[in-house]
DNA sequence: AGAATGTGCAACCAGAGGGTTGCTTTTTTG
DNA sequence: CAAAAAAGCAACCCTCTGGTTGCACATTCT
């Protein structure tokens, strides 16, 4: 066996395209950038700034929240979006490991040639 | 200045939403996995073994290829494909970036709660 | 040359996505 | 309590997308 790859408790396989997906727009990617500076955020606080609805800021928070990188939580009379690191840890240990590949594809190649 | 950020020679500030965006599909996040084994493939190729048609997967491949995660090139009667890391290193600078972002958003928040 | 293989191109279709407007509900503030 | 602020809910619109089918074009194999 090998492949350190985890505990016994079944890690279930969870699909990382969702979470990719959710990345593949800009404006969700700039409620990213500032949801990660750490302090969390009304939806109205993201909505300044921005030309678009306040309607559409909370779809895309929608779409961000489904996909675990955002955690928002009623407090009050307005809901405090969050930053979770946890899904773009994922993506990153998945991106890792396809650089991996390619990088292992490249020396076996090399030492098919030197060889 | 400081932040490394590379030559004088206009690096222009190119979208990555795109890049993730091709990511955020299961059929284009399998064929990534089979191009980045090294071996290029054809469409044909890699059209087997899916359920899907020569004509989407073709479409798919159109699709990594926007974005810069594949480079198709016809060879005779077929066209390979084969894995370009460099996009796929940008994205992961980028996620890095965040990360970062959010690690030092931690930290000031503990020397605050500590100081 | 003729058959077979591998692609390219185009039309078409159903459904998802990004955005808007309009109205109701909940919580704060004066 | 009444007004204002912040969200939620829902309908609607248009465009993009993922998938198909059908056919033409190019390249290899006999």
């Amino acid at each position: 066996m090998s492949h350190k790859r985890r505990s016994g408790t079944a890690t279930k396989r969870q699909p990382r395209a969702p979470v990719f997906a959710a990345l593949g727009d800009e404006t969700r990617l700039s409620l990213v950038a500032r949801l990660c500076g750490g302090q969390p955020h009304s939806i109205s606080q993201l909505t300044e700034g921005s030309k678009l609805t306040r309607q559409a800021i909370t779809k895309h928070l929608r779409v961000l929240e489904s996909a675990g990188i955002v955690h928002g939580v009623r407090r009050g009379r307005e809901s405090q979006f969050k930053f979770d690191p946890q899904s773009i840890e994922g993506i990153k240990k998945y991106l890792d490991l396809v650089s991996e590949q390619w990088d292992q594809a490249l020396s076996r190649l090399k030492s098919f040639v030197e060889d």
